[in-house]
DNA sequence: TTCTTCATCTCGAAA
DNA sequence: TTTCGAGGTGAAGAA
């Protein structure tokens, strides 16, 4: 066991002593996994129900839970950071009680048998830097805004509108206003709306005689988006958020 | 160790002694877990490096990675189902590869120090027992069509348009066409606009000369929805998923 | 495969 | 606190 990065851990061991070590665990702010034959109880915005099998159960300090099948990526049940986790012996089986507010949910894990429980003495102070992110999209269009036409001259981003903020509010070469919406992928009749909207509104609040043109800027569009598009007269651009 | 949750565990192990169970932990099809000091680098549809910290690495037999530090619900990087990983040993540090195709993506963790790792014989036989989804819902309406309003008749679910599956056609009490889109929780713009978009091209592909029915089913609404519904003409019913 | 939409979406920022 | 949009969204179902 070393100083920066501490683990407890038990195997098959009996109720009692894990729930020793995941409360002492929780004290210290460490992570908890645990490992067993356990069934799963959720109620909340939904409510689901798992019969036994076994699990993967994470538990972190900052109150997120994560239970995880053999398959998938995503967990199979699961309380989000904030909650407040419980375990107690009942029966000889260890039960974990999860629960938080607004909205009001509850999580219950029922262990048949533990067969793995561990504590990590957690610590990281990095931060996850990526790219190729939305932002990136409009980093490369300010720093040379004919990517998306000649003439073109953004003059606000993330401009508020009574729709929501604009990715890009600028003017094209005569003087017409032009709101752009960005998109790191591929985009569907969703983003399409979601420009409509903006130039809608955009055409009201600026009581403008001319129109406002709408561009969707992204590395490209399905057929019914491209369809939108033509319908509501709005433009699209093809560009890479490299 | 028992037949059916059999758990293989290292603390503070030799990055050798790691390699060698995962590579046996993955012939046999059981999940393994590692935690300890690492970095991470991810390329593919966007790219992302992390600096050196502590965080839990899983990986599942159907080649999910998933990469947790101590807060959040969601894995700080990941690798989908169906990449396929591998581990080396190179300068005596633990490496892990995991890769995939389409889209071409590769995660590589590097470990400083392997804190722990295990590897859990998993059976899982159950499926998740979910209630209160949307489906939910569209079975409330078909069971008791009153409640979108007096009159309703149903004709068809997952009626197919162009602009993309309906989720309850029909008509009302006067055989005028009706488009329901139902929505498990409180809606905003966007469902606005997907209501919109069917009845749009039902108007069209009917070519009927009453105009089609458009009628959102929700628990709420948030003021920018209901101000798209009431320029659309669209209707509002609203009703909880239980 | 690609497309479309649902999700206990999660997460972060802004009002 | 609510609202809104981004996300390496993931996952399911249909074309």
């Amino acid at each position: 066991m070393t100083a920066d990065s501490a683990v407890e851990t038990l195997s098959y061991p009996e109720a009692d002593t894990v729930r020793d070590l995941v409360a002492r665990a929780f004290d210290r702010g460490a992570m908890v996994t645990l490992f067993g034959r356990c069934t799963v109880e959720y109620d909340g915005r939904a409510a689901s129900s798992l019969g036994p099998g076994d699990r993967h159960v994470t538990l972190k300090p900052d109150g997120a839970a994560l239970v995880h099948t053999d398959e998938g990526q995503q967990p199979v049940n699961w309380q989000p950071p904030g909650s407040s986790h419980a375990v107690a012996v009942t029966d000889g089986a260890l039960e974990l009680h999860s629960e938080r507010s607004n909205p009001e949910e509850t999580l219950d894990v029922t262990f048949e048998t533990v067969a793995h429980a561990a504590a990590f003495d957690v610590s990281d102070p990095e931060e996850l830097a990526v790219t190729g992110t939305e932002a990136d999209l409009k980093e490369r269009i300010l720093d040379d805004p004919a990517l998306v036409e000649s003439g073109f001259t953004p003059l606000a981003t993330e401009r508020t509108t009574p729709a929501g903020a604009v990715d890009i509010f600028g003017e094209d070469a005569t003087g017409r206003t032009v709101v752009v919406e960005l998109k790191r992928r591929r985009v569907g009749p969703d983003a399409v709306g979601q420009l409509d909207r903006y130039v809608d509104v955009l055409e009201r609040d600026l009581h403008a005689g001319t129109a406002v043109r709408g561009i969707l800027v992204a590395p490209s569009v399905t057929d019914r988006a491209r369809q939108l598009l033509a319908k509501k007269g709005l433009e699209f651009v093809a560009l890479e958020p490299v």
